[in-house]
RNA sequence: GGGCCUGUAGCUCAGUUGGUUAGAGCGCGCGCUUGAUAAGCGUGAGGUCGGAAGUUCAAAUCUUCCCAGGCCCA
C-alpha cells in the first residue's frame, strides 16, 4: 500500500510529547493556486491550445455530428478592439463551445470587412499628411494601401480576439477583400443584375463642387452659412373634392406658400409636402403698400401659428382669415403649377403628406425637390406608386450636375452656377428670384444665418444634387421566385427563423416592411466595384436578362477576381478585355467605375464562406434544417445589426437563393458605464478590454459576459469587475478545495452508490438534477441561468454544506472508511460535472483545473462534452428527507448562533444542541440520521415532543425548537470533537476511538512502509 | 419626433397564468474558525419592485400617462 500524502513521519504512538496530528490528517493538497493569476496562465494556456492543434482537434473529433455554425459576422478591420467587440466574441464562444458541448460539430470561422470609406479615409488622412493628392495616385496604388492597412488592423484584431480566449479557426479566416471573396461578391452582384432585380436610378447626394465628389454624412461638418430665402407662391388649380362652403370655392384662386433657404432648387420642384398635424387656415391679404408683392385680396393656404410671421415678412398691413383648410377632409388630392408654369415647367405639383413638415419655421408647408434633398427624396419615392396612378411623372430631374452648374432639364436656367469652382456663391439663386418676382410668385425674400452643411476638408459649402445610382429592386416580382418580390420573401423568410430574443423579429419586419430599394452604389475607391456594362445608347445592363452571352461574361469577370482580384477591374482596358467578342462594340458600352455598398459585401459573406468548400472545408455540406437537413446556421451580432448584417444578409440570400442564410439570429445590446452611460473617452468611463486582461484576466471579463442578461444593454466598470472578480474568487476556491480533496482519491477506492451514505446519494441527486437543467440553459443560450445554478451549486450545496459536513470524514477518517470513500468518489464526480460545466464560461479556469486534476501532454477540457448523468443518480426520497434535515440545521446554526453571540461556545464542536421535534414529518426524517454529522457539532440529541418556551425556533420552520447545550467529555486531539469516548484506545490516549481506529491503520501502513 | 427595447437590494440577476411578510449569489457590518487561512462557516443590515393615476377583493406582474436610459431611423 502506497503511503498516504499528508501524513507525516510516524513516531510511534507511545511517545508522550504531544504528537502533531494534523500531520496525520487528509487535508487539501493541491498545486492549484488559491489566486489565479489569471493574466500570465492564459496565455501560458492560449500557447498549449495553439500547440495542439485544438481547434482542429475538435473538428476531428466532431466530424460525424450534426453541425452547429456561428457564422461570423465580420467587425471592421481598421482599429483595436473595445468592450463591445470583446462582449461580441465572448458571447459567441460561449455558444460556439457549449453547442460542441451539447453533441455538436460547432464551427467558427471568423471573418473580416475590409472594404468600405472609414479605411479610405485613413489613407487619404496619411496622403494629406504627406501633401498628396489622391486624386493623382492610380486607383489601383490607392487599393492596395488600403488592402495593407486593413490587412495590419485584421492582424491585430486576431490577436487580441484571441487573447480573450475565443476559439476559432484564426489560421484561415474569411475576409471580403481576399480575392476568392472579391470574386464571390461581384459574382452576387451580378446574380441581381441578370434576374433584373439590378436597375439604375438616380438619388440626390451631398455633393462638393469644389471636389468634384460625393460625400457621406461623415464627411461634412455644419458651419454657420448665409442663405438666400424666399417666400414663393404655388397657385392652387385643383382641389379634389372641394366643398360647397365659401372657403372651399376660394381655394382655386388662391395659393399655397412655400419658404425655403435654397432658391436654386425651385427648377428641381415637384411637390409641396404638409403635415396633416397641423392647423392651416386661408387667409386673405386685406392691406398692402402700393407695388408690394403680396397685395390686397390675395389669398394664401398657410399654417396657423407661422401666418403671422410670413404676412409680415410680405410686408402685409393687415390680413384676414377666412377660415379652416382640412387638407385630409379634401382628400389629398390638391394640385398646384409651379410658379414658373408656362416656361418650361408645365407639370402639376401635388401635395403630399409628410411627417418631416413641422410648423416651427417657414410656412407650414415644405418645398419639395426630389433631387435636393434626403426628405424630399424619400416622400417622393414613398408615394411613387399613388403618384403614377395620378398620371405625374415620377422621374427625378438631373438638374444641376457635377461642376454645380445647372443643366438643360432646368428651363430658362441652363449654365447658370449654384456654386462656383472656388465654392462661392454662383449666380443661380439671383436667376431664380428674378424669374420667380417676374412671374409674380414671390411674396418675399431675405437672407438667413443658419448651419450648413460643409465639405470637412475644403471647408466650402456643399449641395445635394440628383447622382445617378444603382438599386436593387424591393418590390419587383421575380420569376425565379414564384412571382414573389424580394420584399415579400425576405418576410416570408423572416418568420422561419428563431430570433432570440423573440423581440428581433419585429424589428426586422418592419425595417424590410418599410424600407425603400436598397442603394448598392458608392462613388469610392475600396471596394468591390459593381461589374456590369450599360449600353449608353439603350441602357440594358450586362450581363443581364436579355443578353444572350451573359454566362461567360460573368464567368471572365469572376475567373479574374478570384485569380487577381477586384484591381483587375480598374485596369487599363479591363472593359475591352472583358467584352471581347461578346459585345459588337465596346465602345457602345459604358464599365460602371462605383463600388458596392460594403453592406453588400458583408450582405455576401455567407456565399464565400459556407458555399466554398474549398477555402472552408470544415463547413463544406452543412444541410441546413430548413433544407431537410439537422444542421443550424446562427448569426449573433448587436442589435444595431437589424438593419445592417441581418438585414443585407437576408436581402442578399433571399434575392440570389430565395431563403435566409441563417436558422437563428441572436442579437445582444450595447455596453454601457456602470451608470448606464454610453461610454466616451471625453466622458472617461470607457473600460477597455486590454485592461481587463491585464489586470484581471479574461475569464473576468467572460464571466461577466455570462452573468449579463445580453438581451438587454450591459454595464461594465471597476465596481462590477470588482464584484466578478469576487465571484469568480469564491467559485475558484471551491474548486480548488476538490482538487485538493481528491489528491487522496485512488481510483480502486470508488465506491458503488448503493454503498453510500444518503449524504453523498443527496449529492448525486443533486447533480442530476443539474445536468438537464444546465444542458437546457446552455441550449436555450441562456447563461446566465448556468452561472447563477453553478453559483449556487459551489456556494450553497458545495462549499457551505456538504463540504463543510464531510471535512471531518475526509481529513480524519481511516483511509478504508467507506464514508470517506464514498465522499471521494462524489466528489470526483461533482468535480469532473462542474468543471466541465464551467468551462464554455471559464475557460482558462477550467482548463487548469482540469489539467490539474487529469495531467496530459495534448488534452484538454475544451474536447470533452457535457457529462453524461446517471438517471440511477435520481432519488427524490433522499432529497425530500434530507429537506427536513436541511431545515432543522438552519434553527440549530440559529441557536448557536446565539450562543456564540453570548460567548458561551466558539466553535460549533463545542455545541450538542437538543432538537425538540412535534412534527411526525421531520420526525421521520431525522429518525436514523447522524445529527451531530449533519450539524457539524459533537453531539445532538432528539426529543419526540413540544420545545420548551424558551427553545430557539425559527417562524418558518414548525414544530422544531433547539436548546444548545456544550458538549460533554473530552476533546479528541485529532478531530476536535468532544466526546465521551476519547482515551477509549490506550495507545492513543487524547483520541476518540473513531481517530484511535483511525491512527492505528494509517500507522499500520506507515510501519508497513518502512 | 417615429419604431423596437429596458428600468426589482451597493453589483449581477430570479420572480411561473396578478394571490400569503418580494428572492438568490456576490459585496458590506458583526461573530466564529485558524486543519480550504490574502481562505472557510454562521449571522445581520439593506428594496415605497423608475414615478403617477387607473382596473381588481388583490398588481413588481394588467392599462394609460410621465421620467430616465439604450439601439435604429428621422
Amino acid at each position: 500500500m502506497a503511503k498516504q500524502t499528508g501524513q507525516g513521519d510516524n513516531e510511534g504512538a507511545t511517545t508522550t510529547e504531544a504528537r502533531d496530528w494534523s500531520k496525520t490528517l487528509y487535508l487539501p493538497k493541491t498545486d492549484f493556486p488559491m489566486k489565479a493569476g489569471l493574466p500570465k496562465l492564459e496565455p501560458r494556456l492560449l500557447e498549449r491550445w495553439e500547440r495542439i492543434g485544438l481547434y482542429d482537434k475538435l473538428r476531428a473529433e466532431a466530424k460525424e455530428r450534426h453541425k452547429f455554425v456561428l457564422h461570423d459576422g465580420p467587425p471592421y478591420a481598421n482599429g483595436n478592439i473595445h468592450i463591445g467587440h470583446a462582449l461580441n466574441k465572448i458571447l459567441k464562444d460561449l455558444v460556439v463551445k457549449s453547442q460542441q458541448m451539447l453533441g455538436h460539430d460547432s464551427n467558427y470561422v471568423p471573418g473580416w470587412d475590409c472594404h468600405g470609406l472609414p479605411i479610405e479615409w485613413k489613407i487619404e488622412e496619411q496622403y494629406r499628411a504627406k501633401g498628396r493628392n489622391k486624386d493623382e495616385v492610380p486607383v489601383n496604388e490607392f487599393r492596395a494601401e488600403c488592402r495593407a492597412f486593413a490587412a495590419k488592423w485584421l492582424d491585430v484584431q486576431r490577436e487580441e480576439f484571441k487573447r480573450l480566449g475565443v476559439i476559432g479557426d484564426w489560421e484561415h479566416p474569411y475576409s471580403t477583400m481576399a480575392f476568392p471573396a472579391e470574386a464571390t461578391i461581384a459574382n452576387e452582384l451580378m446574380k441581381f443584375a441578370r434576374s433584373g432585380q439590378l436597375y439604375r436610378g438616380s438619388k440626390p447626394v451631398m455633393w462638393s463642387v469644389v471636389e468634384k465628389t460625393a460625400l457621406a454624412e461623415a464627411e461634412v461638418e455644419y458651419q454657420d452659412y448665409q442663405s438666400d430665402t424666399i417666400w414663393v407662391k404655388f397657385p392652387i388649380i385643383s382641389v379634389g373634392e372641394s366643398g360647397d362652403d365659401p372657403v372651399s370655392q376660394k381655394l382655386l384662386s388662391s395659393s399655397v406658400v412655400i419658404w425655403t433657404t435654397t432658391p436654386w432648387t425651385i427648377p428641381g420642384n415637384r411637390a409641396i409636402s404638409y403635415s396633416s398635424k397641423i392647423a392651416y387656415g386661408l387667409y386673405e391679404v386685406t392691406a398692402a403698400p402700393e407695388g408690394n408683392w403680396a397685395k390686397s385680396g390675395d389669398t394664401f393656404v398657410l399654417a396657423d401659428k407661422l401666418a403671422a410671421d410670413v404676412m409680415k415678412a410680405a410686408k402685409v398691413e393687415s390680413s384676414e382669415r377666412l377660415g379652416d383648410v382640412d387638407f385630409a377632409k379634401l382628400g389629398g388630392a390638391q394640385i398646384c403649377a409651379h410658379p414658373l408654369r408656362g416656361k418650361g415647367y408645365d407639370f402639376d405639383v401635388p401635395l403630399l403628406d409628410g411627417d418631416h413638415v413641422t410648423d416651427d419655421t417657414g410656412t407650414g408647408f415644405v418645398h419639395t425637390a426630389p433631387g435636393h434633398g434626403a426628405d424630399d427624396y424619400n416622400i417622393w419615392t414613398a408615394r411613387q406608386k399613388s403618384l403614377r396612378d395620378r398620371d405625374i411623372d415620377t422621374t427625378i430631374p438631373f438638374t444641376v450636375d457635377a461642376d454645380g452648374v445647372l443643366t438643360d432639364q432646368a428651363p430658362g436656367f441652363t449654365g447658370k452656377r449654384v456654386l462656383k469652382e472656388n465654392g462661392d456663391k454662383g449666380d443661380a439663386n439671383d436667376a431664380v428670384i428674378k424669374a420667380l418676382a417676374e412671374a409674380g410668385a414671390l411674396i418675399a425674400r431675405g437672407r438667413l444665418k443658419h448651419q450648413y452643411p460643409h465639405s470637412w476638408r475644403s471647408k466650402k459649402p456643399v449641395i445635394f444634387r440628383n447622382t445617378p445610382q444603382w438599386f436593387i429592386a424591393m418590390d419587383r416580382p421575380l420569376a425565379a421566385a414564384g412571382n414573389k418580390s424580394l420584399r415579400e420573401t425576405a418576410l416570408e423568410e423572416i418568420k422561419r427563423v428563431e430570433w432570440v430574443p423573440a423581440a428581433g423579429e419585429n424589428r426586422i419586419t418592419g425595417m424590410i416592411a418599410n424600407r425603400p430599394d436598397w442603394v448598392v452604389s458608392r462613388q469610392r475607391a475600396w471596394g468591390v466595384p459593381i461589374t456590369v456594362f450599360r449600353n449608353t445608347e439603350t441602357d440594358e445592363i450586362i450581363p443581364g436578362p436579355g443578353f444572350a452571352k451573359s454566362d461567360e461574361l460573368q464567368k471572365r469577370i469572376a475567373d479574374a477576381f478570384a485569380e487577381k482580384g477586384a484591381d483587375v477591374w480598374f485596369e487599363e482596358g479591363a472593359k475591352e478585355r472583358f467584352l471581347d467578342g461578346l459585345v459588337d462594340d465596346p465602345s457602345a458600352w459604358e464599365q460602371v467605375r462605383d463600388v458596392l455598398d460594403v453592406w453588400f459585401d458583408s450582405g455576401s459573406t455567407h456565399a464565400f464562406t459556407m458555399e466554398d468548400p474549398v477555402h472552408f472545408p470544415g463547413l463544406a455540406n452543412i444541410h441546413r434544417a430548413s433544407a431537410g437537413g439537422h444542421d443550424r446556421v446562427m448569426y449573433l451580432e448587436g442589435s444595431d445589426q437589424h438593419r445592417g448584417w441581418f438585414h443585407s444578409s437576408l436581402l442578399e440570400s433571399c434575392g440570389t437563393r430565395g431563403h435566409a442564410p441563417y436558422d437563428v439570429v441572436l442579437t445582444h445590446g450595447f455596453v454601457l458605464d456602470e451608470k448606464s452611460a454610453k461610454m466616451s473617452k471625453s466622458a472617461g468611463n470607457v473600460t477597455a478590454p486590454q485592461d481587463v486582461m491585464d489586470k484581471s484576466g479574461a475569464d473576468i471579463l467572460r464571466l461577466w459576459v455570462a452573468a449579463s442578461d445580453y438581451s438587454d444593454d450591459l454595464r461594465i466598470g471597476p465596481e462590477i469587475l470588482k464584484t466578478f472578480s469576487e465571484t469568480y474568487r469564491k467559485m475558484r476556491n471551491t474548486i480548488r478545495w476538490m482538487l485538493g480533496a481528491l489528491s487522496h482519491f485512488r481510483e480502486e477506492d470508488r465506491v458503488e452508490i448503493a454503498d453510500m451514505p444518503e449524504l453523498e446519494k443527496l449529492m448525486l441527486h443533486r447533480l442530476s438534477e443539474m445536468g438537464p437543467e444546465v444542458r437546457t440553459a446552455y441550449a436555450e443560450y441562456d447563461f446566465r441561468k448556468v452561472v447563477y445554478l453553478l453559483a449556487q451549486f459551489l456556494n450553497t450545496d458545495l462549499s457551505a454544506f456538504y463540504f463543510d459536513i464531510r471535512k471531518d470524514a475526509l481529513y480524519c477518517d481511516a483511509p478504508s472508511s467507506m464514508r470517506r470513500r464514498a465522499a471521494l468518489s462524489v466528489i470526483d464526480e461533482i468535480f469532473k460535472a462542474t468543471t466541465l460545466w464551467l468551462a464554455p464560461i471559464l475557460s482558462f479556469t477550467a482548463e487548469e483545473a482540469w489539467l490539474e486534476r487529469y495531467p496530459s501532454e495534448d488534452s484538454s477540457v475544451h474536447l470533452q462534452d457535457f457529462p453524461l448523468i446517471s438517471r440511477l443518480w435520481r432519488n427524490e426520497a433522499v432529497d425530500e428527507k434530507w429537506d427536513h434535515i436541511r431545515k432543522v440545521r438552519r434553527v440549530v446554526t440559529g441557536a448557536l448562533e446565539l450562543e456564540r453571540a453570548a460567548k458561551r461556545i466558539g466553535s460549533s464542536l463545542e455545541a450538542a444542541p437538543v432538537v425538540y421535534v412535534d412534527n411526525a414529518d421531520t420526525l421521520a426524517a431525522l429518525n436514523d440520521v447522524d445529527l451531530a454529522e449533519a450539524f457539524i457539532t459533537s453531539g445532538a440529541e432528539l426529543v419526540s415532543g413540544p420545545a420548551p418556551e424558551d427553545a430557539f425556533k425559527l417562524p418558518d420552520v414548525a414544530g422544531v425548537g433547539v436548546v444548545p447545550k456544550r458538549a460533554e467529555g473530552r476533546k479528541c486531539a485529532r478531530s476536535w470533537r468532544i466526546t465521551d469516548d476519547v482515551g477509549s484506545d490506550p495507545a492513543y490516549p487524547d483520541l476518540s476511538a473513531r481517530d484511535a481506529a483511525a491512527m492505528r491503520e494509517i500507522d499500520a501502513a506507515g510501519a508497513g512502509q518502512g
